[in-house]
DNA sequence: ATCATTTATTTACGCGCGTTAAAAAAATAT
DNA sequence: ATATTTTTTTAACGCGCGTAAATAAATGAT
């Protein structure tokens, strides 16, 4: 690295001797450049800093190695850990993630697409709020950006979703819980804000039918993003009240989970599979911190990497193809049975 | 909204009947038009939906209006918490905020300082790695960008550091659980990457030897991000071993703690002030699930507000003084011991 | 109405790069 | 060595906007 400052193309391509159309040329692909003066840039390259200013790029490109990332909710691990994922990938196929949450928010939301619209991104990669969300908003976007839906899906929105199959999630836990011990009951904010929660009911309703068993739904108040509160106040007010049907809880997510067993711990009730236990909880996606509940929690898991995987090589079928698919879509991915010590 | 498509300034300049340049300021700053110009173009603005080319803009700004927020771990709640109040500050200042994880990884930190350095950022707040930070790199980056470091100081780096006291932090909990208890022992891992937690361990036993106590410290093996599993283990190992010194434990931070109570739970060991309890564990950070767990967490809670907002204000006061401040100035703020069952 | 001041317009250039067409040079094949 | 193909160069235009200087128009005070 030498002192000199390159301010432009021009620049850097006089002090190596070559054209700027050709270094031009090597930026949008090394490959297209002969192997010789490949070598002569890429050693300019290490010796002297240049970097072609990215929005002189993008200003004439129609489209940007930019790929989108957008999340309801980033203080929540699971879409921490989900976005981590997607990160990599985008970076590992050679293009730059741009993170988003929408912190909850509908104005949030619709204010990161708009922004992001303009980043003109070659695609995006949307988890969104769900039954709060603009669907005009999001539909207008999709119309002009080329858009995966992943964790919630909204119908017909996008050019395809990627998700995880509600059924799956609660189908193994209903059937291990019923099989193990008594019938567990569905545990579940009143008005869910995402779509899955609704799936995950009517999932339950449907297996305790086929199963001839007997359904019971515990629905809470509460709303907003707070599910670990919005659980433990839940659970505190249906554990007083000795109102709980069966010893057995299904928690409609993770988090809902988690402030339930707090609730147990503070009431002094023993929650697990043991002997000496009076309550079983069980709960679904197999958040980052399920295994760290006390007792670690019994639930079903996300397969993240599949998710992941498969929403970005859909993305990137999206883009090769020019930002349209024959037809949108849907892909679900099973859940694991992650069998710990709360039921 | 009309089907009118606009593609650049001078054809919205034209529609609304005013120059290019007018517009321009507008843009810039609305105040700086006329009053009945300023109605003209945002009534425009409404019917037809133009917006300005922001990589043109940015092309021929020198900074631009972005504000890079980058932090070591996104899928820690804390920063996922930290970073939240800082997108909203931004906002509301008019800029827009750029989040970026260097998912632990002292090549990614690199990278995504390298591609900032491209954005032309107006300003950035940067969390650094820590220890296994990548000094010179950060310190050639802070030459070119203003940037304010948070929550891990680099001594010399940056042009400013806002943080907590982690003085504040020990001492609060130091004096509670030995005023109301038995001595702690401290908890930590061998080789903490972040210098925080180098600084909690010599704050303890500075106290400790105020208090004229025997310290006691707690090494445990480990390392990467995963602090639950860390402490988990590390909890699992001593408390087999049976070789706690005193039955009060204070871990270095909350996420290790998790990890604490977790192992605790396994090996049937009640944890917290009440009779019957044999153990008491503390810590620091008011991570966002100490609340959450089993018992729920004593801790000191970091100052969430003031370090966002002192950050940012003396981030904006950075920019608007050219970047440079006269002295850089490190500014920490207290702790407020959080009482909760644990301990 | 007159002059001073503020605000707007016109004109023109620059930013750094993508891109293209035609000409030149280099590599490869015959 | 000559013909053919591939790569590079030259030259030039465009992208959408910032910005500056000179001019014109609107506003406000006297």
């Amino acid at each position: 690295m030498r002192y000199n400052k390159i301010k432009n193309m021009a620049e850097f391509a006089a002090l190596i001797g070559v054209s700027r159309p050709t270094v031009s040329k090597y930026f949008n692909d090394p490959e297209s450049v002969r192997p010789s003066t490949r070598d002569r840039i890429e050693a300019a390259l290490k010796e002297y800093d240049y970097r072609p200013n990215i929005y002189a790029i993008n200003q004439n490109r129609r489209l940007t190695k930019t790929i989108g990332i957008v999340v309801p909710y980033l203080a929540d691990p699971f879409f921490a850990e989900i976005a981590r994922m997607l990160e990599r990938r985008c970076i590992a196929a050679g293009f730059t993630p741009s993170l988003f949450s929408s912190h909850g928010e509908q104005a949030l939301e619709n204010t990161i697409l708009d922004n992001l619209r303009s980043l003109k991104p070659a695609g995006v990669l949307l988890a969104p709020l769900g039954r709060t969300s603009d669907r005009k908003h999001i539909e207008a976007f999709c119309h002009d950006v080329p858009t995966i839906l992943f964790d919630s899906n909204i119908e017909g929105v996008g050019a395809a979703f990627v998700g995880s199959d509600n059924f799956s999630f609660v189908s193994q836990t209903v059937e291990y819980l019923s099989r193990t011990g008594n019938v567990p009951c569905f545990f579940e904010m009143k008005d869910p804000a995402n779509p899955n929660a609704n799936k995950r009911r009517l999932a339950y309703l449907e297996i305790m039918n086929r199963l001839n068993l007997e359904p019971h739904i515990i629905k809470i108040d509460g709303k907003g993003w707070s599910f670990e509160e919005i659980g433990r106040q839940g659970a505190l007010k249906i554990l007083q009240e000795k109102a709980l049907p069966t010893n057995t809880v299904l928690c409609s997510n993770d988090r809902l989970a988690i402030g339930f067993l707090s609730a147990c711990h503070e009431l002094g009730i023993s929650v697990g599979r043991d002997e000496g236990c009076s309550i079983r909880v069980a709960s679904h996606d197999d958040h980052p911190y399920a295994r760290y509940t006390c007792p670690s929690l019994t639930t079903a898991a996300h397969d993240y990497e599949s998710v992941s995987d498969y929403a970005l090589s859909t993305l990137f079928q999206l883009i090769e193809s020019g930002g349209r698919l024959e037809k949108r879509q849907e892909t679900v991915f099973a859940a694991r049975l992650i069998m710990r010590d709360s039921a």
